[in-house]
DNA sequence: TTGTAAGCGTTATCAC
DNA sequence: GTGATAACGCTTACAA
């Protein structure tokens, strides 16, 4: 079924077909007798056909470090709810924390295939700065501020800040375990929000409080271990995301130390994980499902022409629960 | 830039640049002038007139349910790295659950855009049978196991059948949280393993003692307290997910109950979050990963005309932790 | 308001 | 081995 058998079916020209699904430059007689047609055969024009004539594909490409994390699930389910409802198909590009394919996926998106790109970012390198701007199609970074680019972000400092207020209450020894320094976002804006809190309150910090960790719960795991060999006495700690912070609270817990009473714990994200877990993890609620939502829709309007680059900064909500000592 | 220009450039006709990169029926010298153009000008074929031309598109419908469950997104990392590898790309359909997108969604791949279908299935209707059926291309169903279609899934009966017979060693009033039993593997095939070791176990069984949950851990923490209304005196706890036995053990631990000692809890999945709670949660991997990547293959296969449906059941392996009294 | 005709950028067939 | 040439199925001037 093409449209030319469509448009002799029904007795007028495939140009008016055409018309029938875009401009809609139709009489409502033949409007009627295309209607008809196409209701009996099923016809659907072809997708390839129409990417080929308007080069436009209706596809948007999401480059993702890794798809089987809370947060990034939540940005993309929140994405593609926005793309379905402006009729756009998601093409998904898991590059599993690799930095070369975020590079590939990016050239591959822009030469071919999309409409338009959304780029969940964890290190945003100089190269990465040259592959958005080598593009055809317009992008917006998702999770990371980059200056000179549409990008939606979380309001990392300020909500690390708060977080880090509420676990400080009654604290006197805190420590932090934070994720790479090279993650502007998760990194270093929660380590920053951290230690402005630690300095607001008054108590001295040492670097050697301090510990690096991966993503995984693990990795939170492990760290808290080192953290608390350098260190036995803290009485606060500080998790750059609710993942980490659940790691380092069993390992807490198994040491013998209770929740809060002897270590305060906090995370950032409100992962579902934080809110089973008991204590339950106070933590800072970020709305990620909503900033996918977001960025999908000031991607939108970028496509439509909109050329001035924006950003977004979303909003969060603290969450005392009670692995911390206070009310907040 | 396009093969005409190619041509031009290299002083060649645009079927040998075609040939170029297909079935490379090219001269060397040619070859050469033509490799050394496309380096120049940075040249990719346009894919959008290669869909057009061949019928073939290169991406993959991917149906879910839902985007942000560990088991879905641990069965869409296995189907993008398994694509990836055979350079197809992933088009992503979140249908959030509503029954009715699923078969949009199937009726619009199957009209367009897709060489192949991999639908994620929980509850498969006679509309679903009618969709399949109805598809111009080959489809995979991953999750569930439906007769005549090619599928991949995994061994659910024997997978709770063993859980369950580790919770029950000791145990003497069994108990069981599971899901709707339209949902032929996670509800129904879960029930029946859980039934058949309580059965060899030789104990009592009281309908009573089972109570149907929503997905989500708060479902399962509200169907624990639903459960144990009905019936305080259960000592062991089968959950038909490890999400749903996280909610579980969180409500039976606030209700003054010690896990294993008073009520011993598994889960199925085996998720992340599972390993970190305290206690420990005892668990049956799932290898749902690999199940992904197993489906894409399979689907791959199809593609390229090997038309018997054929299915996959998957292993599991138990992970006896401290959510239960025995060493299984 | 409608139809004709010219592409969009490829691949496939067929002669040479 | 190579180059014309005809599709693939649609949209869009332009003419009527």
């Amino acid at each position: 079924m093409n449209i030319n058998e469509i448009a002799k079916l029904a007795g007028v020209s495939r140009a008016t077909v055409s018309r029938y699904f875009n401009d809609g430059y139709v009489s409502e007689e033949k409007r009627r007798q295309i209607r008809r047609v196409i209701e009996e055969t099923g016809y659907k024009p072809s997708a390839q056909a129409q990417m080929l004539r308007t080069k436009k594909t209706r596809q948007i490409g999401v480059i993702i470090p890794k798809i089987n994390s809370e947060s990034i699930s939540r940005m993309v389910a929140g994405i593609s709810a926005a793309l379905k409802e402006a009729g756009f198909l998601l093409l998904l590009a898991d590059t599993e924390n690799r930095e070369k394919e975020e590079l590939d996926y990016l050239k591959l998106f822009s030469e071919n295939q999309v409409d338009g790109i959304i780029l969940i970012g964890t290190i945003l390198t100089t190269e990465h700065r040259r592959a958005l701007k080598g593009l055809t199609v317009p992008a917006v970074i998702l999770g990371q501020r980059l200056e000179g680019y549409s990008c939606v972000y979380q309001d990392d400092y300020r909500a690390a800040l708060e977080a880090a207020r509420c676990l400080l209450s009654g604290a006197k020894r805190p420590g932090c375990i934070g994720v790479t320094q090279r993650d502007l976002a998760v990194g270093k804006a929660r380590r920053r929000g951290f230690l402005e809190a630690v300095r607001r309150a008054g108590l001295e910090w040492d670097e050697g409080a301090y510990s690096e960790s991966g993503f995984g719960a693990e990795d939170g795991y492990r760290a808290a271990e080192r953290l608390f060999s350098r260190k036995p006495d803290l009485d606060a700690v500080f998790c750059a995301t609710d993942t980490i912070a659940l790691g380092a609270l069993s390992w807490i817990q198994e040491s013998g130390r209770r929740v809060p009473e002897d270590v305060a714990v906090v995370g950032v994200g409100d992962t579902v994980s934080g809110r089973i877990m008991r204590p339950a993890l106070t933590s800072v609620h970020l709305y990620y499902k909503t900033s996918g939502q977001e960025a999908a829709r000031l991607l939108l309007e970028l496509m439509e022409g909109s050329d001035s680059a924006r950003e977004v900064k979303m909003g969060f909500r603290l969450e005392v629960r009670r692995s911390t000592r206070s009310e907040g």
